[in-house]
DNA sequence: CCTATTACGGACCCGCAATATCCATAATAA
DNA sequence: TTATTATGGATATTGCGGGTCCGTAATAGG
């Protein structure tokens, strides 16, 4: 239950993107001497972003990556999902187990007649656990790029600051 | 970032202890034939939840294992930290990366006179991550082993009970 | 006390994914 | 044309989740 290194170099790699002015590509070069990462391995992650649409990548001579959309648009959400992928929190993996013949069972009587859409005879304890990857997912949803960014400058709010 | 198996196998053998009499010890044995799982497995889990008081065990003939305390005092919480551990979601890999000095850095600033407690200079996104699993944790916090017990009781709520 | 039953803990194995590196290729600016 | 840069495939390495086995201890019942 933890999240990849490589969501951390991610995410790092973004702000430093974000901060940058734009239509200023940065290279991998640049972005793995300042994350202390090495340039093979940070090729891997920007490449699933480039994928999901995150940043933009130009080949060739002074290429490199930039933001593909502004920086209070990139939440950290879309950013784990990038790179952890999107499978769910829990799987349930004892499908045919008597138990949960039993829990599914008991949850699909009382909405027998009512709903048969995608009823695909989860219990309680799947729902609860989708709700809490439900929460999770909301939260980071409200959380972008740009928000990091400003509460930094607020704090420092007079000089270090690149442009 | 994914929840492991063995998460699964504790909930649903708890639930299982749960619906039980109580005083009566159930055996690694029947629930592993009930969670379909082997016995040899289910012994590491429920060890872990014996050493964090979830559950107790007897040994001997007619042995076997209970519920500590009260299902409703069993949160989601408690189960899944017994199982998986209790890391952090999200672990800084780069403490000694220019960015970390940067962002660290204006961080210290605003509050470098008042607060000299516990000031490990953590950035934003390291915040960030931290609330995420606050939340995470309150939302499993409030969901216990009872409430699933009960919704399952109330919607069948007439007949598949045992005792 | 003896025995069957049960939990306990350590040692071990396996497969896979996260981590990380290297290289050959394509694209692009100058 | 050349130097630079991203791209993608191939390939180690490592740690950990998942799983088994077995010897030991504890307990109830005779
Ligand atoms: S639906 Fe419920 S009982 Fe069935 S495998 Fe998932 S968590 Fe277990
Ligand atoms: S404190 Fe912030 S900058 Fe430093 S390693 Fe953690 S996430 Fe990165």
């Amino acid at each position: 239950m933890q999240f990849s290194k490589s969501t951390d170099y991610a995410l790092h790699a973004l702000i430093h993107l974000a901060q940058a002015e734009s239509h200023k590509n940065i290279g991998v070069r640049e972005l793995s001497t300042i994350l202390s990462v090495s340039e093979s391995y940070l090729s891997k992650i920007m490449a699933k972003m480039r994928k999901d649409g995150i940043v933009r990548a130009v080949p060739g001579v002074k290429g490199g990556y930039e933001l593909a959309k502004s920086a209070e648009n990139i939440t950290f959400l879309e950013v784990i999902q990038a790179i952890e992928g999107r499978q769910q929190m829990f799987e349930c993996s004892n499908l045919n187990s008597k138990q949960h013949q039993l829990l599914a069972e008991l949850n699909r009587t009382e909405r027998s007649t009512k709903t048969k859409t995608t009823d695909r005879g989860e219990c309680l304890v799947k729902k609860v656990m989708d709700g809490a990857e439900q929460h999770l997912h909301q939260y980071l949803r409200e959380h972008t790029i740009q928000s990091v960014l400003d509460q930094a400058i607020k704090h420092c709010g007079h000089s270090t600051n690149k442009k």
